[in-house]
DNA sequence: CTTTTTAGTTAAGTAGGCTTATATATATGC
DNA sequence: GCATATATATAAGCCTACTTAACTAAAAAG
C-alpha cells in the first residue's frame, strides 16, 4: 500500500477532521454553551482581544448578531467587554479567566486523544513524527506570513 | 527551538484544528443547510449508511429532533430514507448524490488548503511528512480495532 | 395469540440565533 | 463647529433546533 504524499495527507486529515468536528460538537453540548457561542470563546482564545466587528466578520453575521452573542457570554462571565481606551465608541473582548478554562479545557479532550495515538509508537517513530509535524508547522506559519 | 513530540503535536493540533472548525461552519454556511444538518451528511460520509436511532445516540439528541433533521434533508434531497428490508420499523439513510457532492466538495476545500501548504515543502520534507502521516494514520487504525 | 418493546413520525411549545430597523455615542472630514 | 461616518446596543420578528407527549407499525417475548 504505497501512497503519494497527496494520499497520506488526505487520510490522515479526514481522520482528523471528523474526529475534532466531532469531538467539539459534544463539548460544546457539555458546556452548555451553543457552538456559536464556543466558536467566539475558541475565535478569542486562539487569536486574542478583538472588537464586537471583528466577531461579525469572522463569523459573517450582522453586528447585531454579534452583540447579542457576545452580551450572553458577558452574562455568562465567559468574556469581558472593556471600553477601548483609544477609541471609547469601540469595545475590547477578552476572555475571562473561565472563559479560557473552558477552550482550554475541550483543547486539552483533544489532546488527549492524540496522545493515546503517540502512545502507541516507538521512539523511533515519534521522533519522525515530531520532526514532519514542525515541518507542517513552519510550513504554515511561511504562508500565514505572507499573505 | 527544540520541542518535545507532545508539543509538536499540540502546536500542529491547535493549528489544524481551529482551521478546519473555522472552514467547515463557513463552508455549511456557504451551503444554505445548519451545522447540525452538515453534520449528518459528514456521518454518514465518514459512516456509512445507518439507521435514524444511529444519529439520534451519535448527536445525543431526541429521535424526535433526528427524525425531523433527517426529514428536512430528505426533502432538500441530500438524503435517500429507505424501509430496511430485515427489519420494516427501520429505516436506511443513505446519502444522495447531491448529498455526497456537497461534503465531499466541502472536504475538498480542506484539502486544497493542505495542498497550498504542502506545495512549499521540499522533496525531502514531503517524504517525511508522507511517512509521519501514514504512521499516525495506522496507529489511530490500530487503536480504532482494538476497541 | 397477546403483551411488551422497539423504530420512527407528528404535534405543540420553548429557546436561541439571526435579520432588519432604530437609536446612541464617539470619531473624522470639511 | 457641523455633517457624516463608525462602533455598538436594543427591539421586533422569523426560522430552526430541540424537547416532551401522543401515535403508528412492526418485531420479540411470554
Amino acid at each position: 500500500m504505497t501512497k503519494s504524499p497527496q494520499q497520506a495527507i488526505r487520510t490522515w486529515m479526514d481522520i482528523f477532521m471528523h474526529r475534532s468536528m466531532r469531538g467539539w460538537t459534544q463539548y460544546a453540548k457539555g458546556t452548555g454553551l451553543s457552538m456559536p457561542q464556543v466558536s467566539i470563546l475558541m475565535q478569542l482564545h486562539y487569536r486574542g482581544a478583538c472588537g464586537l466587528s471583528a466577531i461579525s466578520e469572522r463569523f459573517d453575521i450582522s453586528n447585531a448578531a454579534a452583540s447579542q452573542l457576545v452580551e450572553k457570554l458577558v452574562q455568562s462571565g465567559h468574556l469581558v467587554r472593556t471600553e477601548d481606551p483609544s477609541d471609547r465608541r469601540a469595545k475590547l473582548l477578552n476572555l475571562s479567566a473561565k472563559g479560557r478554562d473552558l477552550i482550554q479545557q475541550g483543547i486539552n479532550e483533544r489532546y488527549q486523544w492524540m496522545d493515546e495515538v503517540a502512545k502507541t509508537l516507538s521512539a523511533e517513530e515519534k521522533v519522525k513524527v515530531t520532526e514532519a509535524l514542525n515541518i507542517l508547522t513552519e510550513a504554515v506559519k511561511r504562508i500565514e506570513n505572507r499573505e
